[in-house]
DNA sequence: GCCGTTTTCGGCCCGACTGTTTTCAGTCG
């Protein structure tokens, strides 16, 4: 934080992001209170706004200017967004917090309940939780509200028993497992020219809560959604009409399966696509225009401007095509309207890898298994980089087992044409920020890769100091997986990233992007940070095995999330730029 | 609450599907 805020007395941390948080919040609260939608509107439209914006406006704030004219924030936001920076409160938040009950908010997880239905129990039955929803069920009360009948009350009940549908979330190769079998057999369907995936799986998104399914035929007579509803593996069909279905699959994950015409595929994908605010956005930028976008296509005045294929709706709407992994309105259309698109990294930018573990630690194929896998792959260059010996439970590497692998690194180096391995290690952070190996043997690597594996509870002022003493070490070179987050298990420990980031600047040092699914660490925000930054980045697969390579797909999708291109990663440099990086 | 080739009022992204109701509101994506 800047000078001057700190002269303001303004609370640290409190930046766009929160204050976007804040307004969510509210949104959701005011939805709940059966407010104005356009009200409830405005304030989403706002956090969008705001996590769009690159500089905290609690620091411009502080610095004496005006807030710079934000699309969707007027006069009556920017007062509360300058009392929430100033004073880290927000008042009409906390009228909120008191007013809605807690629970109210769980209603909203279960189908059929909106803001509406649910403001509607509060109001009428008193129910004010999920608890308080079985009881007006069980006594037969909910049917007997207006709107309600005898088939919403068994829906509610079906679902306040199972209460985990609909809520999971998959990580990405997870959802392909479903999705791919689906696939196999609706491209086998006589009636079906086209099917595959849009949504968040579409835009690389870290975990998918469901799929949806886009499908080019005829859907006139409902035979071609008939077909769909034929596959074996489907558990229930929730809705289904000629055009538009939502299933479950036996594996556990819901469908949304879209049938459109060829001359509206492309309409129907960008659609389908998203992100949602995304097509909200692009939508508003249509009518601006005086046209209409749907999923069918966009229209003036009746006539269909285009359709058949994306890129043209982009084009028609005055802007180049726009990467699904962009697409969640936070910048990306101005960027496109002003020709500042970034070209996006892709797979084949990357050189070589460097972190990945072969059977001398917890992997398990073997060094000349992985060496060989990297060399068909067309890289440059390996790095190994076994675990150290405090970690143990992966068999973590002491001195003399590292020396041991640098002679066999060597030899086969002799014996490579093409490839070059590079002398590794991922060394365990100890608790206080020292290294778990001496520097005299760090200084005869290549590359040294540092990590955390152990006390995840620190606050978030010691993990960050943690870190940062981490990288004095004169060796560090790159912090793998820097967060810690495991997806869907662990949340990231408390760490300033910010801070992290501009350490590693000071210090020349990289921090990762590990490709493994499950770890996704930086995440595509954090991404966005360490690029403005100017901190390269390694993506890197972390593999255990030669297959395991293969992972570096989802790490690049996250990257093209986050900004990245070719130029923003460490391992898109050639051996001996890399060699210069790593001092 | 925001906004303007519709400029201080009267609109605000769009359509399918469901369920309740009998012409439509709510939900969902």
């Amino acid at each position: 934080m800047s000078a001057p805020a700190k002269a303001a007395g303004l609370p640290i941390g409190v930046d766009n992001q929160q204050i976007a948080e804040v307004f969510e919040e509210i949104a959701e609260l005011l939805a709940l209170q059966d407010a104005n939608p356009f009200r409830i509107r405005a304030y989403r439209n706002a956090a969008r706004t705001l996590r769009g914006e690159e500089h905290p406006l609690a620091e411009r704030i502080a610095a004496g200017q005006a807030l710079p004219k934000l699309p969707g924030i007027g006069h009556d936001l920017t007062e509360k967004i300058t009392e929430l920076a100033r004073s880290g409160e927000c008042q009409l938040l906390n009228r909120l917090r008191r007013e809605v009950p807690p629970g109210l908010g769980e209603l909203l997880q279960l189908p059929g309940i909106g803001p509406k239905r649910a403001h509607q129990l509060y109001h009428e039955l008193g129910v004010d939780s999920l608890a308080a929803l079985r009881e007006a069920v069980a006594g037969g009360r909910v049917r007997r509200l207006s709107g309600f009948g005898r088939t919403l009350e068994d829906k509610l009940r079906r679902a306040l028993a199972s209460r985990t549908s609909g809520q999971q979330r998959y990580l990405l190769p997870q959802a392909a497992a479903q999705a791919g079998p689906l696939l196999d057999y609706l491209k086998q369907l006589p009636l079906v020219e086209r099917a595959l995936i849009a949504g968040s799986y579409r835009r690389r998104r870290d975990t998918v809560g469901d799929l949806d399914v886009l499908l080019q035929a005829d859907a006139q007579d409902g035979q071609a959604m008939a077909a769909v509803l034929r596959f074996p593996a489907i558990a229930e069909v929730f809705a289904s009409g000629a055009t538009r279905a939502s299933l479950g699959l036996r594996g556990g994950m819901q469908v949304d399966v879209r049938i459109v015409a060829a001359d509206s595929f492309g309409a129907a994908l960008q659609y389908f696509t998203g992100s949602k605010a995304h097509g909200i956005a692009l939508r508003r930028r249509a009518q601006a225009q005086g046209c209409k976008l749907n999923e069918y296509g966009l229209f003036r005045d009746g006539n269909k401007l285009a359709g058949r294929n994306e890129a043209d709706i982009y084009q028609a709407l005055g802007l180049p095509p726009i990467p699904p992994e962009l697409r969640e309105d936070s910048g990306e259309i101005d960027a496109a309207e002003h020709n500042r698109l970034p070209r996006l990294i892709e797979l084949d930018d990357l050189r070589g890898d460097l972190h990945c573990h072969t059977n001398a630690s917890d992997g398990h194929d073997s060094l000349r298994q992985m060496a060989l896998a990297a060399q068909r792959r067309g890289w440059q260059y390996l790095a190994i980089t076994e675990h150290s010996r405090r970690l143990s439970v992966a068999h973590g590497l002491d001195t003399d087992r590292l020396l041991r692998q640098l002679d066999e690194i060597d030899r086969l180096n002799d014996e490579l044409h093409g490839l070059t391995l590079l002398k590794g290690i991922e060394v365990e952070i100890l608790a206080d920020g020292s290294l778990d190996l001496p520097d005299e043997l760090l200084a005869r690597l290549d590359i040294v890769v540092g990590a955390v594996h152990s006390h995840y509870q620190l606050s978030r002022a010691r993990q960050t100091a943690r870190l940062q003493r981490a990288m004095d070490s004169p060796h560090f070179n790159i912090l793998a997986h820097p967060c810690g987050r495991l997806l869907l298990q662990r949340e990231p420990y408390p760490l300033d990233i910010e801070r992290v980031i501009a350490h590693a600047k000071q210090r020349g040092c990289f921090l990762e992007l590990n490709a493994q699914p499950q770890r996704l660490d930086l995440d595509d925000h954090c991404c966005r940070l360490a690029k403005h930054q100017g901190v390269l980045l390694s993506i890197a697969s972390d593999a255990h095995r030669a297959s395991d390579f293969d992972l570096l797909e989802f790490g690049i999708g996250q990257a093209r999330r986050g900004c990245l291109e070719a130029a923003d990663a460490l391992n898109s440099r050639s051996l001996a730029q890399l060699r210069r990086l790593l001092r």
